[in-house]
DNA sequence: CACTCTTGGAGAAACGTATCTCCGAAGGCT
DNA sequence: AGCCTTCGGAGATACGTTTCTCCAAGAGTG
């Protein structure tokens, strides 16, 4: 039986070398074909269990481990998803920069992993050497900038892309994010009941959707409720630029009595910035920053945070990218978009589908001008000084 | 010219399918082999500049990206390597739970990248589906535990791996890890120096090398200097039990005057707990804590912090690894192990080549009785109450 | 008995690249 | 003129799977 080894495979009988067991081997092994060998692991053909069993088992006796390349080769899916962080500065790539990242590629890799997948994390610059080398099944693109050149060649050459952020120009299988518009207006809502005369904004000054997205609700909230903007906007990748840039704001003659801090250092840059100017929390200054980081409930005083729910942005993505992946049949390759699940379709050939998800605001001490405890007075109308 | 295409290949005229360009249709429309095709876009063979080009020009049009599978099938490389953190718990990876995490998977994928590598996350479960499917021509393992299988299987198909902890009995190409007895004697007597007389220690349950060789190296100087041990243990990837345990260690009869905490966030439960105690920081209570995270530079008091060089270890370790995979030239594939660089080699048949790496204290309020900018008095000696 | 259907499985063709081998032609040298 | 060398490039094979097609033999059916 083991004698057909030589005589069954292609493989001269000079090359006697310890290389791993292929699927050949198996099957001599095996005494049957590698037909045979490639059902019965795969579980698909048409095999009695008593085949199936023996060929399992001659494999695991051989630690046959199929080659991954070969199976992605003939087979087109690699089981890998790209995971891509629109790089700002000169790092290679900032990823986990802000606790958002590290808690949403965390969600990712799990999420794909329970799917059967690997998650790859890959530099956003479109020349680099290693984005032509993977075979991607498909990719989750973070907060892509207008018109992101790697994103539409990736999506012009046929592979599912997702991005965490609505998209501004670049086509995508489909789109996550969260309802950036609402969580600004709720956040000035909730300062204005705290008593806040005039909210300050922190905010960046790139161009992506978060950023953009999150200044136009504070502009117009301004313009709707009459009051004249005050913010300062910084490079947000920069952190040293972030201190500097809280306390410009507070140094200001038109000083706010609240400050919302779009990025996650912010309440930290803003707290500091307040001590340096005698401003308590919250008594003279309300406080509220996104953040992901749990420090802030530590913090003194605790600071007020928006999450903005990384890790269910993160799982959403992925099984919306798997999704489209397993739901196209390698057909033409043309309108793969189109063959999506239907529930995620906003129309015909209109834009590409997008979810929205829900933000939460973390109450804590630096928003709340009466401490829920202590109270006993009745609250003061918000109009009130 | 375009002609030919349909002759030239074995694919039938039939199939007129819109599918990407292959490295045939190159061939077909420049006119020349795939051979040619092949030499001139991958640098080899010899070909005069102008064919060169001419290829290089006909394959830009076509939109022509080689097929990795293939490349990765024909070549036995992939460009992908591995990284898998242990997993405590039931999460299927606690990755990026502590900071340390996060940044060193941050600068080994920088370092990948920078390489011409990619990175992909996997469980530490050998058995997961992934691990089978995926071409790797390498894994980092961070804190392998004594005697793990995966990383035995890893080892024995061939498959450098470089770890991130000293490993215990397992077979691996080489490791990094910190000098953690040195770290932890030096905190020590850092506190010593400060007035501390009884030194306590935050630590873990868990068998890994950095919790067992701190936890030692504490011991061993106890016996050295003559204190009696005074320490508590807890499942490090429980938040809440750390906080208990920090509580616990406080509320000792023989509470200590100085405390060490293994992990990340003891620094914030112990201030806590101190708090809860009326325990004053640094007076009645010296504080030191292993983190990453630069929160503890803001703290109330800021924390003493020792930092592992996270970025450091992650970008040896993704270079030892890079080099085991090129240095090797793919022989017998048996002594993968001796053929590395030699400067990195301990003995011929010894154990695997291993790196340490420094510690940095980064010394903060918490650790220094006397404030340095107030003290007029000359230091009082160690021994002094 | 002639026939269909099912079961169990073999053969061979891809998948797309890299690379080893080999070959014609042109030029240089004696 | 004959030979050697280099240049430029073509042919064919192998990488290890998956899967489509097909076949033989037995089982049921009229």
């Amino acid at each position: 039986m083991t004698a057909a080894a030589n005589q069954s495979g292609r493989r001269p009988t000079t090359s006697r070398r310890l290389e791993r067991a292929g699927i050949r081997d198996v099957a001599a092994a095996a005494g049957v074909s590698i037909t045979t060998v490639s059902d019965a692991l795969n579980g698909k053909g048409r095999l009695p269990d008593e085949t199936r069993s023996r060929v399992r088992e001659v494999a695991e006796r051989l630690g046959y481990r199929p080659s991954a390349a070969a199976r992605t080769l003939r087979t087109g899916r690699s089981g890998l998803i790209g995971l891509t962080v629109t790089t700002y500065g000169e790092e290679p790539f900032t990823f986990t920069e802000f606790a958002y990242f590290a808690e949403m590629a965390r969600a990712a890799t799990s999420a794909a992993l329970g799917r059967g997948y690997a998650l790859v994390v890959l530099p956003a610059s479109s020349r680099h050497d290693v984005w032509g080398n993977i075979a991607l099944d498909g990719t989750v693109v973070i907060d892509p900038p207008d018109q992101d050149p790697l994103v539409s060649e990736l999506y012009r050459s046929g592979v599912p892309v997702v991005s965490d952020g609505k998209p501004g120009n670049c086509p995508v299988t489909a789109w996550v994010d969260n309802d950036h518009e609402a969580a600004v207006l709720g956040i000035l809502d909730h300062l204005s009941e705290a008593g806040a005369r005039r909210i300050g904004l922190l905010t960046g000054t790139s161009t992506d959707t978060y950023t953009r997205l999150s200044t136009e609700a504070y502009l117009g909230w301004c313009t709707k409720v009459g009051q004249e903007p005050v913010y300062e906007a910084y490079p947000a990748h920069d952190p040293a630029a972030g201190a500097v840039a809280a306390d410009r704001l507070l140094a200001r003659p038109d000083r706010p009595d609240a400050v919302y801090g779009l990025f996650d250092p912010n309440g930290t840059d803003l707290l500091a910035a307040a001590r340096r100017y005698g401003l308590r929390v919250p008594d003279d200054l309300l406080l509220v920053c996104c953040s992901e980081s749990d420090v802030y409930a530590a913090t003194e005083p605790p600071i007020t945070t928006l999450s903005l729910k990384p890790r269910k942005i993160g799982t959403t993505v992925v099984n919306l990218l798997i999704d489209a992946i397993e739901g196209v049949d390698s057909g033409t390759g043309v309108d793969i978009a189109r063959l999506f699940p239907p529930r995620f379709r906003t129309a015909g050939n209109g834009p590409p589908p997008g979810t929205l998800m829900p933000t939460e605001l973390i109450v804590r001490a630096s928003s709340q001008r009466r401490s829920p405890r202590t109270t006993v007075s009745p609250p003061r109308p918000p109009g009130e000084v």
